[in-house]
DNA sequence: GTCTATAGACGGATAGAC
DNA sequence: GTCTATCCGTCTATAGAC
């Protein structure tokens, strides 16, 4: 369905609204992006060794050569996912230093971060397996990006404490506990879900945490 | 078959250490328990399917085959490890009710459950990780047990803010809360270790959440 | 109870036609 | 870029000697 109807449009109609090479490039990147998808779904759900590639291309609608036309190994595909999250999740940890004031500017990061894993709930349990066996496919993720910026944060945290706009706690203890409670809520979804009925009273935990 | 083995052994050492019956029992005991406490190390380590039955015997210094001697399937070895974790975990919640002070009470399950944290702390990566992949293999457990068990500590504290000893907040949103905190220094672990250079700082975290 | 050898299924990856 | 057929390795589980 995909390469006989591109040709066959292109002849019929006598026009080529976009030139081949882009389109070409854009198949790859439509692709690229939905097997990227479809395979956060399965590892979210799975795992990393108890998703395969068939049930990723399967999901995907394509036959499993395909998926490795696009990524050479299921680890490469495995670390894209998770590198594709990381900058989100980095994105998101810039708002962090939106304001000036402690209360305005924590409770604005936790705010979007729990909107981020509300949001990329599937990716944030891909992200969460990963750390607890061991984050073997992402120290150089965590050791050259998020350790860095977690120090900036802590003399940002520290300065507000020197000048007295906040109490004196540990800085990097603090922020454990609002990566631990925001992503709590992503994480441990099933839980929440078979022990509650209802969800989405979040909102009211952390406005009380905070 | 065992009365002649039975008769042999005394025969040639003279003396009957232990009955033969009570023997085999122990050796039966003792190696399903060592294979029970490598299978957790293993499934803590790598996941269910990244965890195999030939991992697991090799650790316990055994032949693969000895493993389904003791447990017919890797499931099944699975589950017992899931189980085994309950127990525990049971044991520590009960710690709830010991004392009638809101403040008492939960600080103290909180301090006996991050020190079963600690203390297994395997096991409870086993655990969140169970749960962030859907908890389908143990919804027996979370629907039987821990639900009935979350909705009584429900009541506790319901009764403890009806009698102002508690400020009014949701109760199972506190519960939640606890959990989040308290589990989070144990499943992730990795990103913590990785991250600060010590640890221990637990303690006094908290002490000021409390 | 222990252990070697192996059956049988499945997974990742590739060849090669289209 | 797409897809079928297939190689080869690994995994669970078992058979059967000791």
């Amino acid at each position: 369905m995909r390469d006989d109807e591109a040709t066959a449009e292109v002849a019929k109609n006598d026009v080529a609204p976009v030139p081949l090479r882009r389109r070409k490039a854009h198949i790859r990147e439509t692709n690229g992006a939905h097997l990227l998808a479809c395979a956060e779904a399965v590892f979210a759900e799975r795992g990393l060794e108890g998703a395969s590639t068939a049930m990723i291309a399967e999901r995907a609608g394509l036959p499993k050569a395909n998926l490795h036309y696009y990524f050479p190994t299921k680890l490469a595909l495995y670390r894209r996912v998770l590198e594709d999250l990381f900058e989100d999740w980095h994105r998101v940890a810039d708002t962090f230093e939106s304001s000036d004031d402690p209360v305005e500017a924590i409770g604005g990061y936790v705010r979007t971060k729990m909107e981020l894993s509300r949001l990329r709930l599937l990716g944030s349990k891909v992200w969460a397996s990963e750390i607890i066996h061991g984050a073997v496919h992402m120290q150089d993720i965590l050791n050259e990006h998020v350790k860095p910026w977690l120090e900036t944060r802590v003399i940002v945290i520290d300065n507000w404490i020197a000048r007295g706009l906040l109490a004196p706690v540990d800085a990097q203890t603090l922020m454990f506990m609002i990566w631990a409670t925001t992503q709590h809520y992503a994480d441990f979804d099933a839980r929440i879900r078979a022990l509650k009925g209802k969800r989405a009273l979040s909102q009211k935990a952390f406005d009380t945490f905070t």
